[in-house]
DNA sequence: TAATGAAAAGGACATATGTCCTAAAAGGAG
DNA sequence: CTCCTTTTAGGACATATGTCCTTTTCATTA
């Protein structure tokens, strides 16, 4: 992680997601703004955490793991979101772990400081109300869709939601596989398991491997199994 | 639903709960105080919610239902608990069914006045969001355990979280068995499998079914299994 | 280029769970 | 009490997924 000292590029985010307009602006504000490469892990579960972090800029990844090592895709999030609220609120350790997909741009607010003066200010509460019920209400949602969905179709539902449908590449998109291990674990199941399901996509000329991407065929097929679970 | 209209009641679950506190009392606020019998609906999906509600007394589940007809456990919950929170915030139907488990006492204040008068009460505010914090927190932990958790470690946390363990019952306690089939569809299974399972653990002297109930003869080789999930 | 070791893929079998259907039990009506 | 209907339990088999281990691939170095 960098901090960037760019008071130009802070502004800039802040009036993008009107950020500004969330708190008392009696004073300034501790604003620090965070620069996480791809793959750079921007929380560790059970960490102290010390500022909220709003993410202005890239995609991150939001997995849960169990004592075994396993972890288990939660969500991924976009810009504007809010990370940390519970930690904040509840004053409790890192709930779970948020790893950068791309570069990510984050700013900050120490808890502290919001502890402080912010804890009364009814436009930030609702504000952060509103983030944290949107999470509770998907997270209702895909705990009840875990139950369906077998690794196939969260599987589809993966592939959709990690490749940007971006139409620079029209028929297929390429993805490194590297990490298919990776991914069988955020999948809540296993490397053997999870090859399976990807040979009998192959099969079904839905996929494409090659030794180091995946790419997508069919993508309405695709679609069709991921049965419109998103992780986002 | 009864509508109870008895102000000495009211008046002291309010005081028990310290419910006034976390409201502008400029105004007298227009409470209702509600009764539903067991097995009463207390919230049913889909409808429009119109006040929030506190749970004041007994105790109740909450399940979300999909598509197939199935619904899958959520939590029980006791007071003191908010209920409708995201259906106040984000202006959505009613996300999850909520059922008594006994009977159960509500006081309700309606959205509108909420709306009006107390969406700018931070300690109001603050009060909400620790609660939806907290059900994001158990929300997320229960999707993970639902992944690594076998249909036997959640009949066992079922069993632990809905057999009371007074000891009014010394050895074993009951529960009137003739809905199997709705137990199995909240624990997110079939009739048959979790037949097996009761089956299973008959043999195993860990419970006793006769005809119209489940008795618990080793509550703690239970709680093992149960791997210390609760749903509350 | 051959030897060697690590990473990836896949075979074989085990287990959990689902589906379908039949057998057994429990109530009711005559 | 007996026959019939409905409910409940359980057998048999299918499918999804996990575990373990072997084979294959690929890269690396002697």
């Amino acid at each position: 992680m960098k901090f960037i000292q760019d008071l130009k590029l802070l502004q800039s985010k802040l009036r993008e997601h009107s950020i500004e307009q969330i708190f008392n602006q009696k004073r300034p504000l501790p604003f620090t703004l965070q620069q996480y490469e791809q793959d750079e892990i921007i929380l560790l579960e059970g960490n102290e955490l010390k500022s909220l972090l709003f993410l202005v800029e890239g995609k991150a990844k939001v997995t849960s793991s169990v004592e075994t090592g396993k972890s288990l895709l939660l969500r991924f999030v976009q810009p504007f979101s809010i990370i940390g609220d519970i930690e904040l609120i509840r004053d409790v350790p890192v709930q779970s772990q948020v790893k950068a997909v791309n570069e990510c741009l984050l700013i900050g607010l120490p808890f502290d400081y919001i502890k402080q003066h912010e804890m009364n200010n009814p436009m930030f509460l609702q504000t952060l109300l509103e983030h944290v019920s949107y999470k509770l209400q998907t997270c209702t949602t895909a705990s009840r869709v875990n139950l369906l969905a077998s690794v196939e179709n969260k599987f589809a539902s993966f592939l959709m939601s990690t490749i940007s449908p971006e139409p620079d590449n029209n028929f297929g998109i390429e993805l490194r596989t590297s990490n298919i291990k990776e991914i069988a674990d955020l999948l809540g199941t296993t490397y053997r398991h999870l090859n399976r399901v990807i040979n009998s996509l192959c099969q079904r000329k839905i996929i494409k491997k090659d030794k180091d991407s995946i790419r997508i065929l069919n993508w309405s097929v695709l679609g069709e199994i991921s049965n419109g679970i998103r992780y986002e």
